[in-house]
DNA sequence: GCAATCGCTTAAAATTGCCTTAAGACCACG
DNA sequence: CGTGGTCTTAAGGCAATTTTAAGCGATTGC
């Protein structure tokens, strides 16, 4: 899921675009209307993040010229508190939902959330399976049975990657630049090092093929 | 307590959030019908306020798909329509009460006030408790075993927190914003000194595990 | 069967993030 | 206007996490 976020102030812009990640989506930033629109059109978005106040265009005039050019991407503006007056003029012009600032990260989310599902399958639960274990992506909590098993982030955030393309192999290429954020060479051991870490917590012996390698590809997670 | 109001028109939204605030109320606001239902799923409130009149899904709908998926916080509509079949199929949908804009604030707070101490939960005690730390909201007090432990208003508002997600791991960030009110950025230190100020409060040793550290996330209570 | 490659495991270095303390800012109260 | 308490900021020390590195065992291809 890729989203742009088209926000001026770098704090703010930064504080959603780390945030969102964390949520397993992919961030694209633009500091200003024109460039926003410029990447909007470009390529597609599952979803747009436009600030009401931006310099070059305003976000509403983002939304009138996507609109106007048939681009029908879902679209949410971040408004000042007391701009709120405006955001119908948004809304009227093809704006799906708009969030008063300052707000919680969590009804952002939620609001994100609403927009992805509504033309899409009903609701997916942040929530990971594989044989015995659970992976929980809102509490980050992790039980093999009944147990909780305690991961770093790292850990974590591996095993979820894994969970999320069950029964598909991953590529050690793709679970670098997903998990570790890293997009030029890889020739470190770290997967080694996590996957080892990840086995020996969950207590995984060589009978379980739970998280299975792939020799010369990647893991599998697999029930 | 906490009320959740779906209204879309900035002005009145903004009237009754802060009447209700004033009334010791904690509110939140949905400006349109999907974003209100999905905030209403999505945690628990002590009741609704509906305006009939909705951007994405009337209150009529909100309500109907609330009941259809089991949900039984008490609602209230807000309607300016005088036409009274509409406040039957309300009623009939599961609303609770409805009340007629406009209408003189004294008389919704005496609704609200109806539909919180006389149906469903009789006057649930707001308590929460992890091993031997008993917190009473009602009261503002916080004991250990039997002794009774002074906590200033942000460290009680801190342990509340943690303790009313007793089990999960709460994000820093989830903290900084519903426990500060921070919006954006949350990189001062003020979460560890009143994590420490807390443990040393309530004297829990390294080997207490009620209050947890989960490097990386946040905190959790744990029994 | 042998060499080469790849993955597993362990240990230690580098880094990050938390804990703790102290001091200043702020506020309510006398 | 001072006092006491609460809230916030800042910084050093420390411990867990993350990364790097290297030796060993297993698997593959010839």
């Amino acid at each position: 899921m890729r989203l742009l976020i088209i926000e001026d102030e770098p704090g703010i812009a930064r504080f959603l675009k780390q945030g969102l990640e964390e949520e397993a989506f992919a961030v694209d930033v633009a500091g200003t209307g024109p460039a926003g629109l410029a990447l909007a059109q470009a390529q597609p978005y599952a979803l747009l993040l436009v600030d009401w106040m931006l310099p070059g265009l305003s976000g509403l005039e983002v939304c009138q010229q996507l609109r106007a050019a048939h681009n029908r991407t879902p679209l949410i503006f971040l408004t000042a508190r007391d701009a709120v007056a405006d955001t119908i003029a948004g809304l009227q012009a093809g704006a799906n939902d708009y969030i008063k600032k300052p707000f919680h990260f969590e009804e952002l989310l939620e609001r994100i959330r609403v927009q992805l599902r509504a033309p899409g399958p009903p609701a997916a639960p942040e929530r990971f399976q594989v044989g015995p274990i659970v992976l929980d992506v809102a509490t980050h909590q992790v039980h093999k049975g009944g147990e909780e098993i305690m991961l770093t982030q790292k850990e974590f955030a591996l095993l979820e990657y894994l969970l999320r393309h069950k029964g598909k192999v991953c590529r050690r290429q793709s679970i670098i630049e997903n998990v570790w954020d890293i997009h030029f060479e890889y020739n470190t051991g770290v997967i080694d090092v996590y996957m080892n870490a990840l086995r020996k917590k969950l207590k995984l012996g060589k009978e379980d093929e739970y998280l299975q390698t792939i020799r010369g590809i990647g893991y599998a997670a697999r029930d």
